[in-house]
DNA sequence: GTCTATAGCGGGATAGAC
DNA sequence: GTCTATCCCGCTATAGAC
């Protein structure tokens, strides 16, 4: 029941968001009650923190051996997370602004994904070089989350290939980065 | 007035998100009480609106022209259009989902903001490059944002045509792409 | 043109029956 | 473990004084 609570907000929370989606609309989705809700879950928020717990951790093992992996390896790191927790994916980014920010503070999201880029942009990066990497990693999850859907949540080694050929592109355009 | 209520609202949009930026906020950020906010808008949502009209409109003009224009001028153009309305845009893109969802509606944005992907993945696109497309597109916002930011709001030539460099290394990596 | 006061409603959460 | 009933708060929006 848990689990099935937590499966209807997966797709609710990723499709609406997490404020919009009332404990109302969790309940109907399920056949269930607003009351019966909470006696799984202490509280709405409660819902969303199990959600996005396996996610954050990954993250944050990702974040701390960043600096032994290629700019290459990172990026494909960030391609799997996405493809192993879609819809988390999806609430956070969907969610509103206070959602990420109280979550990105709990689990520190913004500070984790801010060391990837680091990671990736390099030793001593130029301005242009952060960009760079900003704009790789945000182009690789859109491409992960636009492949899935094409694949029907399905990514196949070669797709990710070419998420990963397109993303790096971005890295070193024009030339000089010094990866 | 009416114009320092926009500037508050996109302050406010697009750092907390609609939702959760309550009327309260509102008045308290301009120093009035809610009461006056509606003599100036009809609602809360008007504003909304109101701001993101202009950049609504600049989006229909691009996409109605999408199909004249090379891939590397339409991803110019949306830095230019992120440059030109940057906090309109951080309002709809930090904006719920639920926002977004009744916002595109009325002003098309998804379909607008499609019609452009599709004329910079070219006539025909396979799958891939159609998200190849996809990415270069998140790539200039996310870069342009970046670049306003490091930049104290101020885009530089030299910087547009880095980001234009870096977004067009996305849609033509690993080789054949019939652009 | 801006204020106070308040109506009205939706949503989160709790209590207690079954 | 799930139900009904209810409390309570915050928010949008309105009415009317100043």
């Amino acid at each position: 029941m848990r689990a099935d609570i937590l499966d209807a907000a997966r797709k609710l929370f990723g499709t609406k968001g997490y404020t919009v989606t009332s404990t109302a609309d969790l309940a109907e989705a399920l056949g269930v009650t607003k009351g019966a809700l909470y006696y799984h879950f202490k509280s709405k928020e409660a819902i969303l923190s199990a959600l996005v717990a396996e996610p954050a951790a990954e993250i944050a093992e990702l974040a701390a051996h960043a600096g032994e992996r290629t700019p290459r390896e990172l990026l494909g790191a960030l391609i799997d997370l996405q493809a192993h927790h879609p819809a988390a994916y999806m609430a956070l980014q969907s969610g509103d602004a206070s959602v990420l920010q109280e979550h990105s503070q709990r689990h520190d999201f913004a500070g984790r994904t801010e060391l990837i880029i680091l990671a990736i942009a390099g030793p001593d990066p130029s301005p242009i070089q952060l960009i760079r990497a900003r704009m790789a990693v945000v182009a690789v999850k859109e491409g992960a989350m636009a492949a899935l859907v094409e694949g029907g949540g399905k990514l196949t080694d070669q797709m990710r290939l070419d998420l990963l050929q397109a993303a790096a592109a971005t890295l070193d355009a024009g030339g000089r980065a010094s990866d």
